[in-house]
DNA sequence: CGGGTAATTGACCCGGGTCAACAGCAGTGG
DNA sequence: CCACTGCTGTTGACCCGGGTCAATTACCCG
C-alpha cells in the first residue's frame, strides 16, 4: 500500500535503509506477532502474504485484513502495551523490522514520510471498515467476489498482476475465517463463482475474466481504496 | 476515549481552546458528514451519541463504530480526498470542529498531544477490529451482550455510569445495523437477554445486573480497549 | 389527539452450518 | 522411491439461526 511515488527523491534513501535493515524470514503458517505480545517495532512485508486476525477463546477466528507485499503493519503500535490481535504468515514471508526509535527518528526527520505513513494508515483503516461491511451485509457470493476484486486491485497497484491473473495462496479455510463462513460453504461458493465464468479460483491462482461483471455482483466500489489520493 | 489524564497540565489549555471553538449542534438522525464528502476538519463529540457507518448501493447498512461523548472522529482524515464512510448523529449531538491547519499546528507545538492522539486512533482501530470479530463470529446473543459490555465500559471510563445504568439511545434498528441482523431478530434477542436477568434493555436505558455473567456470555475480554495503557 | 417512529409477535422459509466420509496432493522420512 | 501423514478440497444429507413478510400495538412529541 505504501506509495513511494508520493515521496520526494530526498526521502527515498531513508526508506531504503529501513528496508534492507533487519530483514527476517517467517515460515508459512507461523505467527509473526501474537495477541498479548508487547510490540516493540513496526514491520514491512517485503515478500509474501500475511493476515491480521483475532480469536475467541473457544477457537473461532476472524481474519480482519490481508497484508500484501509492500504493506506496512501496525504503524505506531508500540505505543500500546500489548497487541490486541495477531498477525500470521500465509505464505513464507520476508519482513523488514523497524525499531520504534528508528521509526520515530524517521518521522521527525522527514515530515513528508510522516504524512505518507498517516495516509497509509488511513487507507488501511478504510479497508478494514469495508471488510466489516462485507462480513455484516454481503452474502457469501457477494463477499467472495468482493474479496477477489479487492485483492486484484491492490496487487495491480504494486504491479503483481500478469494477464488478469494473480497468485492466490488462500485456502478455503482462510476464506472462511475472513468472510465469517465455514469451509464447506466457501467451497460451494467458489464452485458457483467459477461456474459463472466471471473469475476462476484454482490452486494457487485467481484469474479474472470479467472485472466489471465481478465488481457488479460484489457491489464493489473502489473509492474506499483511495487510489486517486496523493499523499 | 481521549484520555486527558495522560497529558501534562501544560497541554490542557491547548485542548480547551479547541473544544470551545466552533461548537455546532446536530439534530438526531442527521448526518454529520457523508461518504463522498471532502473532509476538511477533525471533530470531537462533546455531547451525544453518533455512529460511523457504510452503506451498499441497495440500501443495506453497516454501523462500524459508535462515538460517545469525548470521542474524537477521524484524526487526520483530511489527508484523504473523500470520506469513505458517513458519520450520523444518533441523539442530538454537539461537536467541536478543528480545522486541519489548527490541528496540525497543535500537533507540531505539543508532541505529547500528538502521541495521545495516535494512542486514541490506535484504540479506535482496535475497537473496530473487535467489532468485525463480533459481526463475523459471535452469534446474535453473544454479539448483543458484547455490545452492552463495551458501551458500558467505555461510558464508565468517562464517568457516565450511575448505579449500573447507562443511557441507551439505540433503537433496535441501530442494533440490527451494527450487529448485521434484522430488527425482528434483534427484538427476539433483547427479550431473551432481558429474561436471563443479566441485564435489562428498556426504553432509554441499559441496566447491568451481573457484569461478570454478561461478559462471560459475550466472550468479552476487555484488553482490546487498552484501558491500562498510558499515553 | 393525531401521525410517525419504534417495538412486538407469529407463520413460514432459506442461506449457510454441521457432520461425515472420501479423494487428492505435498512434504517427509525411511 | 515408496509409504505415511497431514493438510486441502469435495460432496451429500440434514438441520437451525436468523431472515422475510405482515399485521398490530405501543409510544412520543408537537
Amino acid at each position: 500500500m505504501l506509495n513511494y511515488g508520493a515521496l520526494s527523491p530526498a526521502d527515498a534513501p531513508a526508506l531504503d535503509v529501513l528496508e534492507i535493515n533487519r530483514v527476517r524470514s517467517i515460515k508459512a503458517r507461523r505467527d509473526i506477532i501474537r495477541e498479548g505480545d508487547d510490540p516493540k517495532e513496526v514491520f514491512l512485508i517485503v515478500r509474501g502474504w500475511a493476515c491480521r486476525y483475532k480469536m475467541l477463546e473457544d477457537g473461532r477466528r476472524q481474519i480482519v485484513s490481508f497484508f500484501l507485499p509492500g504493506d506496512l503493519c501496525d504503524l505506531h503500535v508500540y505505543i500500546l502495551k500489548e497487541m490486541d490481535h495477531s498477525v500470521g504468515a500465509i505464505t513464507p514471508v520476508s519482513i523488514a523490522s523497524i525499531s520504534s526509535a528508528q521509526f520515530e527518528k524517521l518521522c521527525d526527520d522527514h515530515p513528508r514520510v510522516t504524512r505518507a505513513l498517516w495516509w497509509d494508515a488511513l487507507i488501511g483503516a478504510s479497508i478494514e471498515r469495508e471488510w466489516t461491511l462485507t462480513v455484516g451485509q454481503r452474502d457469501a457470493y457477494e463477499g467472495l467476489a468482493h474479496l477477489c476484486c479487492e485483492l486484484y486491485m491492490r496487487l495491480r497497484l504494486v504491479g503483481l498482476v500478469e494477464k488478469q491473473r494473480i497468485t492466490w495462496p488462500l485456502t478455503q479455510a482462510h476464506l472462511a475465517d475472513a468472510l465469517g463462513l465455514t469451509t464447506t460453504h466457501v467451497g460451494r461458493t467458489i464452485r458457483r463463482l467459477n461456474e459463472t465464468g466471471l473469475a476462476t479460483i484454482s490452486r494457487g491462482s485467481l484469474t479474472i475474466h470479467d472485472l466489471a461483471g465481478l465488481q457488479n455482483v460484489a457491489l464493489f466500489n473502489p473509492s474506499y481504496l483511495h487510489f486517486n489520493a496523493a499523499a
